[in-house]
DNA sequence: ACTAATACCATAAAATCCCATATAATCCCA
DNA sequence: TGGGATTATATGGGATTTTATGGTATTAGT
C-alpha cells in the first residue's frame, strides 16, 4: 500500500519543470505504476494518482452507455481533465500552461500529501488552505 | 484495453485536415484496428471510435429484445452516420463539410478523451461543455 | 485534360532526453 | 563528536528526437 504523506515546498524552473519530493518520487517508482494529473474538482490545485486509483474510477463510469446520457457529463467531468504524466530521470515533470493557469500557480509551489494521492498548489494558496483546514478541524 | 482521455485543442489548416493528438493516434495506431467517425446523438460534436467498439454497439442492436420495435430506427439512425476514416502519415484526417457543420466547427477545434472514444468539438462549444460538466459534477 | 483528393516530403519549432556541475545530506572513522 | 569523504540531490543547459505545419507531387476520377 503507497501512501503519500507530509507537505514540501519546491519551485518551477525556466522550462515548467518541478521536482517531485523524493519520497514521493520514490513511491510512485517503486509502486512501478502509471501516475496521472487530474485538475481536481474540490479545489484550484492539481492531484496526482497512481494508476491503480485510477482505474477503479474508469471501472466505475466506463460502463456500456451507449444509448443513455447519464453517464455524459460525468465522463467528461473526469476523464478530459486527466492525463498520464512522465517523470524524467531527475524525478521532474513539465507543466502544461493551462495547469499552471488552472492552479494559479506563477513560481512557487507546495505539494500535500493525501494519503493515496497527492496535490499539488500555488505555494501561497496551499498553505492558506492548510491553515483553515486546521482552523476547521479543531472546533 | 485502449483509452482516451485528456483533451487537446488544435485547429483546421487550409486542406481541412485536423492532426489527432499524439496519444490518440498512438492508441489507435497500437490497437491495428479501423476507426470510425460517427455524428454524436448527445451534442453537436464528432465521435471516433475502434473497430471492437463499433461491433459491440453493433450487437447491441442486433440483440432480439433490445429495443425490438425501434429496431429499424436505431440501425438507421446509428449506421447511417458512420464511416470509416483513415489517417495520414502526420496524424491528420480530413473533416468533410458536412462533419464541419454538423459540428459548427470554424478554425479551432478542441479534441475531448471519453474513455473508449473520443469526441471532436468546436473549441468555444467543447470548452463550454466541459465547464458544465465539472460544475454539474461538483453538485 | 482538368479538377480534386490523397500520399509524400521538407522544414521549423518544440518537447524530451541526457549530461554537467553545484550543493547538500549522509556516513564513517579518527 | 568533529570533520572529511562519499553519496545523493537540486538545478541548469545543450543535444537529440519528435511533432507541427505547410507545401509539392502523384494518383484517381469525371
Amino acid at each position: 500500500m503507497s501512501i503519500f504523506i507530509s507537505s514540501f515546498i519546491s519551485k518551477i524552473d525556466k522550462k515548467n519543470r518541478i521536482t517531485i519530493p523524493t519520497t514521493f518520487k520514490n513511491t510512485i517508482t517503486k509502486s512501478k505504476e502509471k501516475s496521472y494529473l487530474f485538475k481536481s474538482l474540490k479545489n484550484n490545485c492539481l492531484e496526482i494518482y497512481l494508476e491503480n486509483k485510477i482505474n477503479s474510477i474508469i471501472t466505475l463510469i466506463e460502463e456500456d452507455d451507449f444509448f443513455s446520457r447519464k453517464k455524459d457529463d460525468v465522463k467528461t467531468a473526469i476523464l478530459s481533465d486527466l492525463e498520464e504524466i512522465s517523470i524524467d530521470k531527475e524525478g521532474r515533470l513539465v507543466l502544461k500552461d493551462d495547469h499552471k493557469k488552472f492552479s494559479k500557480i506563477i513560481d512557487h509551489i507546495i505539494y500535500i500529501g493525501k494519503g493515496n494521492y497527492f496535490e499539488i498548489w500555488d505555494r501561497s494558496l496551499g498553505l492558506k488552505h492548510k491553515e483553515i483546514a486546521r482552523k476547521k478541524f479543531k472546533k
